[in-house]
DNA sequence: CAAAATCCGTAACTAAAGTTACATAGAGTT
DNA sequence: AACTCTATGTAACTTTAGTTACGGATTTTG
């Protein structure tokens, strides 16, 4: 674990704090497809990510749902910062976007570190700023944008945390994400493929050409 | 200025912190309809909301806009907080949605109170979290509520932040915020009347039963 | 291998929202 | 009053997206 978190984080904390991350955290590996959160429950660690791709999702009382963006590697959830003030229940799901490694830390020593630590504050504040900028993002998006847009955004996104040029999933699952039908992802990818942007396969989308 | 600060603001902070903000925080009064910031500007001061109401609005390149959220009394701009790493330009744009009175920290305080007083620290965390939270209403509205139902909910906070059931504006404007047409909204909000919800004038709408 | 399940393609239709166009109404000005 | 703005009402039309329905292809499973 050690070695995982000087390569991520070694840049960011001081000796002290990295040694502390080492005592109290402890490593988790989980596979794609795992839910690291839901939604309503009780957050009692803080992730960070050492490797892999987490999704973040919002949903709706009605079953809707909705991608709001990816962490990756040196990211936590913001949503989880907040529970050292009261006891917040998550808003968001988190499911493992790839294969992915973290660190989890207890989140009794958020405020211990805030004060302790400048390093940590930076961090802190820095991905409730990055976090913030990912929600403007995503707002602009689903405001500003058209489905057609909203697509190849999205797969311009997966392709980057997957580091992969070819991406495999159904159209049902980008559907859910973009929060929108099948038929709808079918048509406008079809039409992609016409223009020779993509390339489709069963369970397989392969970019080709979406800048 | 110390007493609308100890109004507002005293059950939050300790005594010194208090003080210090007294000393070097200036007072300022803007009318309804002032730009306190706009996208892309520097940010020098932090604002703490006294009175009033602070509409903070979205741009996109192409002059569309959109509400993100209301801020209030005891409310900060979390925009500003993430300044105090590197010198981050606005992303969004803030008017005066009444009359209002703020208090302007200069942002060099903020590394030094984070640091130095906890109710500080627990303030800003509470910022942050309470920013995240309307953000993600604003993306629960415009992902998953149609049009009816956002107009319905924008007038119920546009009443609550004026504390009227009258509202002053025009559809137009209206339309803006809601990154809509102004057909549109002449359209639902006729057809609100017509269910005896509302009451249009000119410049006027009132609130019947919108609940 | 046969059956079942999953995934994708496509047509036809519906619904919601955006657009264009024009009429009318009130408020303020001269 | 006549004129000019600005705001609103409404019809007609277009575009975008969502829905329903069904057929065919591929994979998985018994």
């Amino acid at each position: 674990m050690i070695q995982e978190l000087k390569e991520s984080y070694g840049h960011l904390f001081e000796q002290a704090l990295l040694e502390e991350i080492g005592r109290v955290g402890t490593f988790k590996e989980v596979s794609e497809g795992f839910q690291l959160m839901d939604i309503g429950q009780y957050i009692k660690s803080m992730p960070l990510l050492v490797s892999g791709a987490i999704k973040i999702l919002r949903d709706d009382d009605e079953g809707d749902e909705l991608l709001l963006y990816f962490l990756e590697r040196g990211d936590t959830c913001a949503m989880t910062l907040t529970c050292c003030l009261g006891e917040t229940k998550s808003e968001i799901r988190a499911i493992a976007e790839t294969d992915a490694k973290l660190i989890m830390v207890p989140i009794q020593k958020m405020e211990e570190w805030t004060s302790k630590y400048k390093s940590w504050r930076d961090f802190v504040f820095k991905s409730y700023h990055g976090r913030m900028m990912e929600m403007l993002d995503t707002i602009d998006s689903i405001a500003f944008m058209k489905m057609d847009e909203r697509l190849i955004k999205y797969l311009r996104d997966k392709a980057k945390v997957s580091g992969s040029k070819t991406i495999h999933t159904t159209h049902q699952d980008m559907a859910y994400d973009l929060h929108t039908s099948r038929v709808v992802v079918s048509r406008l990818l079809k039409t992609l493929e016409n223009q020779g942007r993509v390339k489709l396969g069963r369970n397989m989308i392969e970019i080709l050409d979406i800048d």
